[in-house]
DNA sequence: CTGAAAGCGCTAACAG
DNA sequence: CTGTTAGCGCTTTCAG
């Protein structure tokens, strides 16, 4: 906070450059020195500062995470990944949420950039608002990945899941458990590309089996669904009062099959025997629910994990390569699916 | 990224001081030139260094948030407040997990400190082995603030609930809804001041009404424990299976309260009908479970907030106050404590 | 192996 | 109202 290079160097009668050198383990310097300038430091409780290097080394080890919000589990999970591995390599972690915003996007942007971060892991807004600044990013060179989702329009690196093949894996799982009337649950953000994956997913599911009833929610009414619990919830009470009423649900993520379930067993139905409910993400608490949640699972810190480490080592290189990389998701069966018994489920 | 004062100043045949001014809308500069230099930076890409601007003005508008980490919902409400506080402000924040370790701890404050953050917001380790380091901050009268829990070993500002009133409303509402046998589950860090304020109110609220019957269970076997809900869910099973087998389940958190509520499920017990949970957050997944649980609010986001601005304005002003702030905590009763019918619940 | 000096980009005193 | 100058704390040539 006070003590500074000039301190020690005075208290040693060394220069100010020899004291650099010897806590930066320059060979340069004699062993003997470097020992007494390290205990001088330690002794004196000297802290580098870090604003001041960056401002000669123009490397501030500092990675920006740009998401929604905080409130859902899942990003909070691919924070945790990043955060981990930043601080393993000696990074910071700077976060900031764009509420689905991409004027708040763009301006945290900047004032990152402002503070000179070495590279940001974003999961962007869905929207083509902020194309222009990603390109001029990606034109500068600046370590950039998008990670959960990414923009088609955008030439950046990108990590998310194989959400495609994610649920056809969830939807052939409910056709196998006998369910014909799957409703799928597209949330409020319908018009993403990676919720789109999902839906195809969804239909080419249908499709191998010649179902022919489908019916997708998707996100007209964003205004009156806070939440994705509450629009799960929402849209399924409304689903049980109409005359083709489903039996199955394919969740869009894990929130809004939580709330659906919450709506069928309302509704007085048994899940899974009336009805089944599957959701993406296979979030922690699924497994816990009085009725445990069948679910796709995302590899959600290895998401973050992997971008932090892209990040680092691109802002570390002299260049870098771009990525686009799709994790495996898996399937997983629990009780909300499962009506014939584990043993004919596969 | 590249455009700097000089080059504005260059450009427009002025000082670079003069730019600097108009861009701080310094009145010392003629409003003609301040448009001017306003027009060319915008046009020019400007984006103001804060890492220069900080070595002069030693002022980050970064703030350092610590917590255990991001893995629960509970933390990330807070980050959420915090975050959206900070941001309003025109402040950064900075994150990181202690992963409920002194040292990683230790070692992300001075990381933070080497930062020049202006301020942190912490929600402690329980150890005194930071004990020196938070009255050395303090002594500096470094900004600083715990949040969610304290250290009574250290003077420093806090902002909490009042979890002995939190912890005495839930266990009222259990003795009141007919449940004598009222067990605890106070978690893997049941040395906590915090918890055991609640504990506190758990035996009170016994006391008050005469009930003998009572067991706390500790965090003897933090090891055996990955998580909070997969705590709930063991000494559950175990509690089922034991002779004196309670009838009410007062969890210290929410996540332990699911997995109490999963376990009881399992075992075959109705809730609320034999057996009562109640838990302790109120995180927003509360409401939807397939047996809503009943639980005590905590203002999380509230407290973030709170702790952002005591922060910020701590930061800016000379000198601050040590505050010690107790919210309210308030009950929300659910279904799984609700055997009486909602007229008579209170 | 060590020291002197320059400079990163910005702001703030001090002159004019 | 505007320009000149110094300096924040650090690293890094360049000399020795």
């Amino acid at each position: 906070m006070r003590v500074t290079l000039a301190d020690i160097a005075r208290s040693l009668g060394v220069s100010e450059s020899t004291v650099s050198r010897a806590l930066n383990d320059n060979p340069r310097v004699s062993r003997q020195t470097r020992m007494r300038v390290k205990a001088a430091a330690e002794e004196m409780g000297y802290i580098r500062d870090e604003i001041a290097k960056c401002l000669r080394v123009r490397q501030t080890e500092v990675l920006g995470f740009i998401t929604g919000g905080f409130t859902s589990s899942y990003p909070n999970d691919i924070l945790q990944g990043v955060e981990t591995t930043a601080s393993r390599m000696g990074y910071s972690v700077i976060v900031g949420t764009s509420r689905a915003d991409p004027q708040v996007e763009r301006r945290l942007i900047t004032a990152f950039l402002g503070r000179k971060v070495d590279g940001i892991v974003v999961s962007p807004v869905v929207s083509d608002e902020n194309v222009d600044l990603y390109n001029w990013l990606l034109a500068r060179g600046f370590p950039i990945i998008f990670v959960d989702r990414h923009l088609p329009e955008v030439k950046c690196s990108y990590i998310t899941t194989d959400n495609y093949k994610g649920a056809l894996l969830g939807v052939l799982h409910l056709i196998d458990q006998g369910y014909r009337r799957i409703v799928c649950l597209a949330g409020t953000e319908a018009h993403c590309f990676e919720v789109q994956e999902r839906v195809r997913g969804y239909t080419d599911a249908l499709d191998q089996h010649g179902l022919s009833y489908r019916y997708i929610q998707g996100d007209q009414s964003i205004d009156e669904c806070p939440t994705h619990v509450f629009y799960g919830y929402h849209y399924t009470l409304n689903l049980l009062k109409s005359a083709e009423m489903p039996d199955a649900i394919f969740a869009i993520n894990d929130e809004i099959a939580l709330g659906a379930l919450r709506a069928c067993v309302e509704a007085g139905l048994r899940v899974p025997e009336d009805i089944g409910i599957i959701g993406f993400d296979n979030v922690m608490l699924d497994a816990y629910l009085p009725i445990s949640l069948s679910s796709i699972h995302q590899p959600k810190s290895e998401m973050g994990i992997a971008a932090a480490n892209w990040v680092i080592s691109a802002a570390k290189g002299p260049h870098y390569d771009v990525i686009e990389q799709l994790l495996t998701p898996t399937l997983v069966v629990r009780e909300s699916t499962l009506r014939k018994g584990l043993n004919q489920s596969r």
